[in-house]
DNA sequence: TGAGTTTATTACCTATAGTTCATAAGGTCT
DNA sequence: AGACCTTATGAACTATAGGTAATAAACTCA
């Protein structure tokens, strides 16, 4: 389960449903726009209080944000291999 | 909501349900004592990915590790104030 | 009492989370 | 074509996640 890219998809989806750009999450929640940008493209490891400021400015919680979606859950299944109980 | 505390307890209790000492869940999930005795009691600020592989050898999930407890709720209608619908 | 086990704590170190500033690249619209 | 808005990317920085080694404190239990 690759956590940066999970949290990156969720955060991106997240933002886009409330119809933020990345410049407005950032300065809402207290980050740099580079700092989203990278954390949408997977390429950032955060911590559960970055999840816990980034949740509150999407109106949504920590718990939702690394919640896996259909592409992790996808990935998780060709990791086990087919046919994995 | 104080995240590390909630992280803290949440690994804990699912080290002690499963009977082992902070050393066995540090060496097997790859971390020191020290850090699994300061996460406990609230100290640290874990990463997603360190979320992740304390759930592994934990045999639980990391959404389990952040999703909030009693301790957590009575924490979370005080900040809020009684009565806030 | 003491030995043995587990957890807490101190001091210091390295790797990386998240920063700023700047710019490039990609869209959209006239 | 341009101006405009948004996202991606680079370099260099500071703060902190997580490390090691050692020791202190607690807690069994013979």
């Amino acid at each position: 389960m690759d956590m940066r890219r999970l949290v990156g998809r969720n955060v991106r989806k997240a933002r886009q449903a409330k119809g933020l750009t990345q410049e407005q999450l950032a300065e809402g929640a207290g980050f740099s726009q580079k700092y989203v940008s990278d954390l949408e493209r997977g390429f950032e490891n955060p911590t559960v209080i970055t999840l816990f400021e980034l949740a509150q400015r999407l109106d949504t919680t920590p718990v939702a944000l690394i919640t896996p979606d259909e592409e992790a859950i996808r990935e998780a299944a060709k990791a086990n291999g087919p046919r994995t109980k």
